[in-house]
DNA sequence: ACCACCATGTAACAAGTTACATGATTAA
DNA sequence: TTAATCATGTAACTTGTTACATGGTGGT
């Protein structure tokens, strides 16, 4: 049982969902391809965490929707009281922030401008989300015992962190637009 | 080449560094073991992009220090100009968090608390670190052409992320204490 | 016709962690 | 004497990515 299971898990304890809707929902929150999903689920399911009922679609292929036994449950509630890993960061954009001396003015201006855009367009998917969950729990997303009050903390969270590393990126142009000056 | 390789060579070319060095300045930036930098620097060597030269220590073993060839400056020039790949976060709590309303206020409160403390260690590491930089530098940290630029933005980013981290886990924490009172 | 979306899976590979291995110096 | 720091490396394993594989529906 690693981090990425118990997400499934959490996940599904909310809403039985099929592997490809769950790759959906994970999205803004933690990166993982359905390859990583699906052999996954099965493990999960193998060792009585889950249960699934195939779903027959007309137009859509069938699907298999997993949902959450009571071993699956107590797991999760142990789980929630472990301690908490570090989180961790690989951003590429730091690492060449480490020699930005060696990169030209237009170079390193390009960088953050770069890293902007990727914020801005961060923002829009947060706040698209989060009117979402407004609209579905009509007006008491702050209410903790909603089953969305988690997806709307992260989200608001998204959204100041992303506010921040504009202002950042914008602070950083203001110093080397200075040296271009001079 | 991958992202980390980059990255030793972005700081080899700022400083010839020993491997259990390299190590240890990168932490802040990017979390990576010693198992997996001694043999990305051999494979370095062996493609050109670095030299290392055997230092003899009295009162400690002997080191590699590792400098940066011209074939190296060229490819991290390269790479500077080069798409930024985007940041990937791993945050357990955020998979904790989609599930909230399974863990029991004791539980939920006790995550953010524990993640404020995280968050204050971390800051104060990093306004260590900006200290010394600081010191080094001698008061022109925000010259963009001076090696330690990208320290002093990046642990600056560190800093306002760390702070602005801890006001939204004190937001959080006052949802949840809403509650409870009620 | 071609592309995007839905839906599930496997195989091969790359990246990262943990454990194994050694060994000197120094501080508590 | 016990632990931490310096210093380098390999082996085994886990995690994550890319590519391979299939196939129907709906829009442009």
């Amino acid at each position: 049982m690693n981090t990425l299971a118990y997400g499934l898990l959490g996940l599904v304890a909310r809403t039985p969902s099929s592997g490809y809707d769950l790759m959906l929902q994970l999205q803004p929150y933690w990166q993982a391809k359905h390859s990583q999903i699906y052999p996954l689920l099965a493990k999960l399911e193998h060792n009585g965490y889950m249960q699934f009922t195939r779903v027959h679609q007309t137009d859509r292929p069938d699907k298999k929707v997993y949902s959450i036994t009571e071993k699956g449950k107590t797991a999760l509630k142990l789980w929630l009281a472990e301690p908490t890993a570090e989180p961790v960061a690989r951003d590429e954009l730091v690492l060449k922030a480490c020699c930005l001396s060696f990169a030209d003015a237009r170079t390193s201006r390009a960088l953050f401008h770069e890293r902007i855009d990727h914020c801005r367009e961060q923002l829009q998917m947060y706040q698209h989300i989060m009117q979402e969950i407004e609209q579905q729990s009509e007006g008491s997303p702050n209410d903790p015992s909603h089953p969305s009050f988690g997806d709307y903390i992260l989200l608001s969270w998204g959204c100041r962190r992303m506010q921040e590393d504009i202002k950042w990126c914008e602070w950083v142009l203001e110093l080397l637009e200075k040296k271009n000056q001079e």
